[in-house]
DNA sequence: CATACACATAGAAAAATGTCAATATGTTTT
DNA sequence: AAAACATATTGACATTTTTCTATGTGTATG
């Protein structure tokens, strides 16, 4: 996949703060409006809007726009990319040289 | 292994910041020492000890202390940890009710 | 034992992030 | 069309993070 660094923290980003995760443990139930997450946080709502769009960037979370309202759920797609990255980053090499599988 | 919601942006922390992501990057060739990793990156010493820190305490990162020298490694351990935590924060909920299983 | 070396810590400045009140935008309802 | 509603954006401020210089600590070496 190569992601870059920059990429990479974009994605973490996500998971670095105590109120996005408690979003996370929210979702799990399955999606839901802003509204009615933000009736489960003490936050405001700029807040929240502002913590949605981290999440979205991230790829983890999804949103659906339908009439006034914004549908929020965990993206499978974006879980898998997040997990393979993580695979990958913390992964050691076995062999530095290719040539001689040394 | 129920982590709060702290000590998940603990361990996610080590991954929002591009140098600690180019830090991986370089200890996937192996364990290595801080004046090896600081030779890599354009930080001064203190900042590269101030990003271990923030690596060590997130346990994917692990420091051995040879006498004056610190090794630095990618913890196979502290990867899972991580991998477990990323698979159960982004799961969703199949069924809510545990007696109808709907 | 004095010096050099590797790394950590303290303290300060700069940059990034989180937060809220006020306001804007777009949608539905009356 | 006006009012109400859901969400996003703006701007300001507080907190956290990143970064550096200066200094401290422990270890090896001449």
């Amino acid at each position: 996949m190569e992601l870059s660094n920059k990429q990479i923290t974009v994605i973490f980003k996500a998971l670095c703060d105590e109120n996005r995760v408690q979003i996370f443990r929210i979702l799990q139930n399955g999606e839901l409006c802003a509204c009615h997450l933000l009736e489960e946080l003490h936050l405001s709502q700029p807040t929240l809007s502002h913590h949605m769009k981290v999440l979205c960037d991230s790829g983890l979370v999804v949103g659906r726009k339908e009439g006034k309202w914004m549908h929020y759920s965990i993206s499978a797609e974006g879980a898998k990319v997040a997990m393979d990255c993580l695979k990958e980053i913390t992964a050691v090499n076995e062999s530095e040289c290719k040539c001689c599988n040394k």
